[in-house]
DNA sequence: CTCCTTAATAGTAATGATTACTATTAAAGT
DNA sequence: ACTTTAATAGTAATCATTACTATTAAGGAG
């Protein structure tokens, strides 16, 4: 796996962005520093440090956004806006977070399942 | 808001049903019953159970796959093969759920937040 | 430093889940 | 039964994401 000028800044976008960017807006930051760089680019870097656990994706209606894992956080999402505010205190399930309303909240695991395990 | 026939039949689908099925195996089902229904009837009435809070969307990759409400559970998802698991006891933050390992977790709080309902 | 291998890229086309559109149908109230 | 209009069927369009391919450049060997 080769170090690209291209990853590098992907990471860096992420790693120094408050928001949380989806693919075309870390496109469009990245076409400040390689205007030529391909959208393409982008999501196949997204996804690969998906995968190395350098970033996290959120999963929203209107694609995917990207965030940086500095500091273990979840999220509030807020039905009506869309906004995603992080949420770095631990988690008690009280009916609101800050001045936020909570109206539901869904927790997945991710890993490897015991049928997985078995074949591997 | 009308009681239709395909709403029905699309909600009796997902509550007898043990998988979490996407818009299209949902539509495969209907077609059983009304070999006519339209595709885009399915999706207007899985998203509209869902505002309702009559079923649960599961965001994956492959598309979103929806699930009932009769029990309050997470979910397990094997990052290998794409598997949903039920989670319905109380979640334990240990490394392992039954015999499936953790990699990671997400919990992700929706509802209202502060900016919008100062304006509501 | 130069050459070589090949992983990664740029540019573009394709995919596929989901939504939008519109004439028609059928809930459900009068 | 009549009327209103929300919901539907069928189809086209959208849009995030992936696939494809010729070209470029990372980085190891000599």
């Amino acid at each position: 796996m080769r170090v690209t000028r291209q990853k590098k800044i992907i990471l860096d976008i992420i790693n120094h962005s408050y928001d949380h960017l989806t693919a075309e807006q870390v496109y469009i930051k990245c076409r400040r520093v390689i205007s030529n760089i391909s959208l393409g680019t982008v999501y196949r870097n997204l996804n690969n440090l998906v995968d190395e656990r350098k970033i996290k994706r959120i999963k929203m209606k209107d694609g995917d956004h990207f965030d940086n894992l500095l500091e273990k956080h979840n999220h509030f999402i807020c039905d009506n806006c869309g906004r995603i505010i992080d949420i770095k205190d631990d988690i008690s399930l009280e009916y609101k977070i800050g001045n936020n309303k909570i109206v539901d909240y869904e927790i997945n695991f991710r890993g490897i399942c015991e049928n997985c395990l078995r074949k591997e």
